[in-house]
DNA sequence: AATTAAATCAAACATTTGTTTAAATTTGCT
DNA sequence: AGCAAATTTAAACAAATGTTTGATTTAATT
């Protein structure tokens, strides 16, 4: 479970490719070529391909639950402003991994790889329990309204982020954003994103008028 | 342009295997056995793998416009009445056209077929521009609030819809609904997204209490 | 029925695929 | 320096890949 540098190296390089051209798309060949290692390297640290996409997954969902966790048990912020903690992080985390959204959108949607999707399952039912668990807060506090679609709520908040990731060029182009460099880019985006999703919350979860 | 009923069996038979295993993960073989057709009549009816997917892209997106088109040249309905219209078309079209959906995310998602991603890029900008310019009728109207995020909104309602279809078995059992046959599913995520999404745009569009 | 074009087929093609091997090199330790 | 373990290498492996071939069957037209 603990990479050296030379088996991160692989991991970050394969990851590249996979988000860019597909797990099948992208050979053994390819990764060690743009890695500068030996085909051999790869069977040698991982075992197969497979096992590399594998530990992909296994080294970046590692820590993915632990913000949220430690959020949830802080008693000095309200339901509205932890749910606020909850967006940041998420669009945060997606703007700075990117690539392995990519990954991951894709072997969801593929009948595919069973260890990923089950990883993968458990890892949506723990993120799920947790924004469930900071909404029931919320709506014994009376702040948030009842009748929340949990999974929904999610799914615009996460669909919104990566609707709005894949079709990133698009967005650039149709707004005349194309001077941006990458990373000022990428800022606007978590402005635009953050601010657009909590404004959906807000009226999602407020009594209303 | 016009594909005979055995083509567009082909067709249909690589569009169910390119969504479940990915265009790579596809052979031309696993095409020809699931289609029972030999395994020349692709290179003889499409040219090439490649050129078949393009043929796939092609025959999808073909009737796509159309619809939002008519709808937007109707006076009979005012802008909200047709903004619902659009939102029940676009989830009633990715309900339906479901693993053509997930092609597209994929093929929007990796930098490979350029004809393709074109193709979609085009696409992307007809239907944009069509709801923006029905936002500005609204807002014309008075009907709909000023400085509205048209590709933002646009992202909420397909991000939604695809995120919510991404993790279809993982609602069905978070919400223990294992028991509904896959077409009472269908019907039930339908009507849920509809008005989840309508409420959305309600909120997001109208004048601030 | 004869002729032509379209469709289908099994077989072969040259590449590319993921993985393994066994030898060579480097590294860490005494 | 000497030894053993870990790393790296080029080469080889069988299997699978997309495409083409040339013969054969089917369909349409005269």
């Amino acid at each position: 479970m603990a990479f050296n540098d030379k088996q991160v190296h692989i991991l970050e390089t394969a990851e590249k490719l996979f988000s860019a051209k597909g797990f099948d798309g992208t050979s053994v060949r390819d990764i060690a070529e743009a890695a500068g290692i030996n085909i051999a390297m790869i069977s040698y640290y991982f075992g197969s391909k497979e096992k590399l996409m594998q530990a992909i997954f296994e080294s970046r969902t590692g820590q993915l639950t632990e913000k949220i966790e430690s959020l949830l048990s802080n008693e000095s912020l309200t339901p509205l402003e932890k749910l606020n903690v909850v967006v940041d992080d998420y669009v945060e985390r997606i703007v700075s991994k990117e690539r392995f959204y990519k990954l991951m959108i894709c072997e969801q949607m593929m009948e595919k790889n069973v260890v990923i999707n089950d990883l993968l399952f458990s890892l949506k039912k723990k993120n799920a329990d947790l924004v469930a668990r900071l909404l029931l807060d919320g709506q014994k506090k009376k702040v948030f309204k009842k009748n929340i679609d949990v999974v929904m709520l999610m799914n615009t908040m996460i669909g919104t982020v990566l609707q709005t990731f894949i079709n990133k060029d698009y967005y650039k182009n149709f707004y005349n954003l194309t001077d941006l460099s990458e990373e000022e880019y990428k800022k606007l985006l978590f402005k635009k994103l953050t601010s657009h999703i909590k404004e959906l919350f807000k009226s999602l979860l407020s009594y209303e008028a």
